[in-house]
DNA sequence: GCGGCTGGGTGATTCCCGTTTAGTGTCAGG
DNA sequence: CCTGACACTAAACGGGAATCACCCAGCCGC
């Protein structure tokens, strides 16, 4: 109904000048689409990535993306394994270290925290994401890195307490209230930036210091 | 700002026969629509509760919700603000017992978690979003009462901080670092429910117990 | 040469969504 | 009996994701 035009189309162009794009041999157009999406949703989120604002940033039309990517949630997924997977090598070389379990757990939430601030975008989509709008899913690949990562963090946590100096509950139960603690605290600061917070850096040491005071002995 | 009901309240009734809805005579029509919009947000979230479903589910063509409100965010917002409105009364209540400031902090935040698995969406609008595909300012008003909650919250911790109990850093930081570690323990449950998690009336007590044991003195 | 296959690429289309516009039917008051 | 206000509606708009039927260049065996 909207399309009557062709029926007075005395525009038919003839394709004869190519002024597409010349064609992306294999995997380069796919390195091309990830580049423009990661850009566009690094700055404008999960919701300001569209897939023709993607498209357009590649010069190309939003269905080619389709060639490459079984949908929207593909790219992003893709674009996050990538910052996931510095996360968990970072947990993972901490945890090469031979240090204190304690001093490990520190670090691993200090990495972790800092991962948040630093890639909020990424952050929120896999650890803040409800399936709501984004099906769980299709996004699955990227939500095992994260379960991967709080793995690895889980094991110093076990270490503490296989020494025996868990204040109270058991080994899962601390790893997963010191995770949530310092989710809570980023999720917090990525989503609502604009409260009157007190000093990142200080909320983030009052947190660790609070909470490994509170849950493990010396 | 829900009160304009009283203006007179005619109570006129109309046995009419068109096909159509009889018109819902002033307000009438309105807390219908809240009415209908509760039940699917609750069942079906932010993004489920479309503006179409919700005019089905009254019996009214979706261009009518318009008459009584601004937008879809306007109608969520009415309904968060009456949830919030409990969780502040609540914290009101506690705020109003003579008890220990320790003992206050913690029953708030035993009610602010309990509020929150019960009432995960509202939970999710207000202390989730992040202003991508929700207006952070539409609502506005829903965000202002979660900032009185935090207000309500924060004065026992001053209270305790006024003791000369607060182990470390000031009394903002701390309420800051108690409310967003027990945001991060319920939102994680909300969001990621199909992990293997602990008994979350556990997680709730280990999380109450470590932040509070590591961050204030006897 | 040449027919046919293949695969990147396309515009049109479909189906939602929230929202807007231009009305329509029904009343109350003059 | 008008008239205007009001509750309400159908149709449409613009913008999202995704799918469809194509198109066309390059390359293959012949």
């Amino acid at each position: 109904m909207r399309g009557e035009a062709n029926s007075v189309s005395v525009v038919l162009k003839k394709p004869h000048k190519s002024a597409r794009k010349p064609k992306g041999d294999g995997h380069m157009r796919r390195g091309e689409i990830l580049a423009a999406a990661e850009k566009i949703f690094i700055a404008e989120g999960y919701a300001g990535a569209t897939i023709r604002k993607i498209a357009d940033a590649v010069g190309v039309s939003s269905t080619a993306l389709y060639m490459h990517f079984r949908d929207k949630d593909q790219i992003l997924m893709e674009i996050s394994n990538d910052a996931i997977e510095r996360l968990l090598a970072l947990n993972t070389e901490i945890a090469a270290q031979p240090v204190d379990p304690v001093a490990g757990v520190r670090l691993m939430l200090e990495a972790y925290m800092t991962f948040a601030l630093e890639n909020p975008n990424t952050y929120q989509l896999v650890f803040c994401s409800t399936g709501d709008h984004i099906s769980q899913d299709k996004i699955a690949d990227t939500l095992a890195l994260g379960d991967r990562c709080f793995e690895k963090f889980s094991e110093p946590v076990h270490a503490i307490a296989a020494q025996g100096r868990l204040r109270s509950g058991t080994a899962h139960a601390a790893a997963e209230v010191l995770w949530s603690g310092c989710h809570g605290l980023v999720s917090l600061l990525i989503t609502k930036p604009s409260r009157g917070w007190s000093d990142p850096d200080e909320l983030m040491k009052v947190m660790l210091d609070g909470l490994l005071y509170g849950l493990v002995t010396d």
